[in-house]
DNA sequence: CGGACTAACGCAACGACTTGCATCTGCGTC
DNA sequence: GACGCAGATGCAAGTCGTTGCGTTAGTCCG
C-alpha cells in the first residue's frame, strides 16, 4: 500500500514525481530488483527535499516499517546513487549527507567561526567562478554535489580574530 | 624516556622540531596539562608527516603504550587542534584525516572515476585561482586545509563516459 | 506455471568515533 | 613538601556506518 511502483488505485502519499516513477524499471533493466524494502526507502526519499543524513533515512523507514534494517538501507542508498537519482557528500563533521537529485545539484558552505551554513547552488556565481578557474588551471572537473567548503564568512572576517 | 618535554639526556627518538618543543608550555599557559599520554601522542605526531587518520594515530600510540585508550587520543587531538599545531579534515569517505601543521597547509583531490588522489598545495595555481575567484564573488575565505574536492580528473574526462 | 539463478535481505560482529561519569593526577599555591 | 582545584584519564555505553555470510525471494525463462 504505497504510491510507487504499484498499481494501487488509492494513493494516500503524494504522487511520486516522474523521477521516482521510473526507478523500478530502471533497476530491473540493470538486472537489479524491486523489493518491498526498496519501495519504502524510495517512498521516503520521494517525500524528502533538501538533505538527509543516512541515520535520518533509516529512522523514517523505520516509521513505515519497524523491521527496517540499517544495512539494507545503506546498501540501497548505494544502489540508488549508482542509478543517479541521488548523491551523497560529507558534512562538516564528516557525517554522510544525501541529496535528492531532482532538486538542484548543490554544495555546502560552513563558517567555522559563526557556524553559519548555507547551500551552494551549482549556478551560484562564486561557485561557477571557482570551479571554472580550477578547471582552467588544473583540468579537473569538480563535483559540486560533493563539495563542502569550510572557512570564514564575510561577517566573521571583519570581526576580531580571536575566538 | 622520551624526547619531548623531558630533560632526558639520551634520545632514541629524533629530536623534536621547534614546533613541538614548545607544546608543553603552551598547554600549561592555557591552564591545560602535560601528561604522559599527551607526550606519547605528540611524540608520534612529531615523527609523522603528511596525513594520518585518527585510527592510525591510536595504533601508533598503542605501539608505544599498549594501554592507550582511543577516547584519550581523540580528545587530545582536539586540544592540539585548538592549539593550532595540527588540523583535520574529512577524506572522500568522510573519515577523519589529520595534518601536521608545520608542513604546508593543503587540501585534497580525488577522482571519483579512477580513484587517483593528490594533494592541493595552498599555493597551487588552480587552488589560488579558485579560492580567489570564490572570495571575490562571495566574500568567503575558504579554509584550504579542510578542502576535499571530488570530481573527474583530466584523464578520465576524455575516457568514455560509462562506468 | 514451475524451476533456477542470483540479487537482496537479515543478522551479527566489527571499526571509527563520541560522550557521560567517577576517579585520578598535574601543577600552582601555601 | 603537602594541599586542593580542575583538567585528564579510563571505562563503558552509544551512534553511525560497513562487511561477511547464510537464507530468502524477485525475475527471467522454458
Amino acid at each position: 500500500m504505497g504510491s510507487i511502483g504499484s498499481t494501487a488505485t488509492h494513493t494516500h502519499a503524494p504522487a511520486p514525481s516522474g523521477a521516482w516513477a521510473g526507478v523500478p524499471d530502471r533497476l530491473r533493466a540493470r538486472g537489479l530488483r524491486w523489493t518491498p524494502q526498496r519501495r519504502i526507502l524510495v517512498d521516503v526519499l520521494s517525500r524528502t527535499d533538501g538533505h538527509v543524513t543516512g541515520a535520518e533515512l533509516v529512522d523514517r523507514c523505520r516509521d513505515m516499517d519497524p523491521g527496517t534494517i540499517p544495512s539494507t538501507v545503506y546498501r540501497t542508498l548505494g544502489v540508488l546513487e549508482d542509478l543517479g537519482v541521488l548523491s551523497h557528500s560529507h558534512g562538516a563533521d564528516g557525517r554522510e549527507e544525501f541529496h535528492v537529485l531532482p532538486l538542484a545539484e548543490h554544495g555546502h558552505l560552513y563558517c567555522r567561526r559563526c557556524g553559519a551554513q548555507s547551500e551552494l547552488a551549482a549556478d551560484d556565481q562564486a561557485v561557477v567562478a571557482a570551479v571554472t578557474a580550477f578547471d582552467a588551471v588544473r583540468g579537473f572537473e569538480i563535483d559540486i554535489s560533493h563539495l563542502t567548503l569550510i572557512g570564514r564568512c564575510a561577517a566573521c572576517r571583519v570581526a576580531p580574530a580571536g575566538a
